[in-house]
DNA sequence: TATATCTTGTTACAATTTGTAACTTAATTA
DNA sequence: TAATTAAGTTACAAATTGTAACAAGATATA
């Protein structure tokens, strides 16, 4: 108690921890024997370092999904938000598999999404007919469009929110009935059976 | 060649493509065996798929870390470079820490660098000493606080950043001469030995 | 058309890793 | 002081993994 420090000791970042970060991100493994070799100590100890990281909630191991390569399209949707739309948005919005992150902000906007589409034309109908038109209570917005994607941009997509079976979309809505998807300027939500992109399930 | 699809077959999604992913995300670890078993294919077979993916580069397995359980502060810097400059920020901070993603925009703003700190006064230091006042040919700068973090926000931080040997950050600079580092409103740079906060490596 | 190559799969066996249970020691908390 | 939590140990059986050699089908290539 000697020591007086602002943050809690949650994450304990020794050579043995970072080893277990490091080889897993390397190769998508962990051996507990070998790192237990490597380091003095046996195999059942790394086990329980990395299965209770796990269990306090503290890490989640996850696969990552190449953008670049899938040529996906990224944006930013900038809200103001009142105050009980505020609270609707994230509920609503919860189970959408294109919306990569959601933040609560403070300042101009209060509210932010990232999303991602297949294409071009795919990111409107998204921003347009999908969620402003979906939205109320928004008394400002600003979109944010994404350049050329970083040779190797990878980021975390939820596959388990990939259900096909739906006649509805998460958030609400139907694409059978969708302008933009009759017109085929949209290719459909990823959760919902009308959808037709590259992350059809076969 | 029957059917014209503008999308070329990068990531196949099929039942077992599918399970290699979830069961991943469920506890970190791909059983070959018993993918293998339930889905009527030998554990080789599941190996290779998932060797495969990532040799080409498709997906990425990685470690994510509960940034609302470390308490960790993030912040969006929207910068309006000119040409030069836009050539040299990717550079500059390609290996910084506390940079998250980096982004090229298209539209008002054409750089959006997502960032974090262990504490808002750090937040403070970065936005201003270490990243407006080291770069040259910012016409426009904007900065996005960000809220209260939803109850868990995992994201991906890369440990194998953080060499806390360096005199000098990987951005070029040094935590010993910067005024708001000696006047302790800034922890400092985790991949620099100034560095005293909870990603110290002990 | 024939040939090469890539993809995706197979089997079988040895080597290695993992899971489990019972136990130890130290530090923290009530 | 006692109880709890954290972090580690050993030993053995069970299960998984790695490897090599091989096969079938699709797709390029000369």
């Amino acid at each position: 108690m000697d020591e007086k420090n602002q943050f809690k000791k949650i994450l304990k970042l020794d050579k043995i921890n970072l080893e277990i970060f490091n080889s897993f991100t390397r190769d998508g493994k962990i051996n507990y024997s070998k790192i237990g070799r490597e380091h003095g100590v046996s195999h059942v100890s790394i086990k329980n370092r990395y299965e209770n990281l796990i269990k306090k909630n503290i890490i989640k191991p996850s696969i990552l999904v190449n953008f670049s390569k899938l040529d996906f399209k990224l944006a930013i949707l900038l809200l103001e938000l009142d105050s009980e739309a505020y609270e609707n948005v994230k509920a609503k919005y919860s189970n959408c598999p294109r919306i990569l992150f959601s933040f609560n902000l403070i300042g101009e906007y209060n509210h932010l999404l990232v999303f991602f589409a297949e294409n071009l034309e795919t990111v409107e109908t998204i921003f347009n007919s999908c969620m402003l038109y979906n939205l109320k209570g928004v008394r400002k917005s600003n979109i944010l469009i994404f350049g050329s994607l970083s040779e190797d941009l990878f980021l975390p997509l939820n596959f388990n929110q990939l259900d096909q079976q739906n006649e509805n979309t998460p958030c609400g809505t139907c694409c059978k009935f969708c302008k933009s998807f009759i017109k085929e300027q949209c290719i459909g939500c990823p959760a919902s059976k009308y959808y037709k992109g590259p992350l059809k399930i076969t």
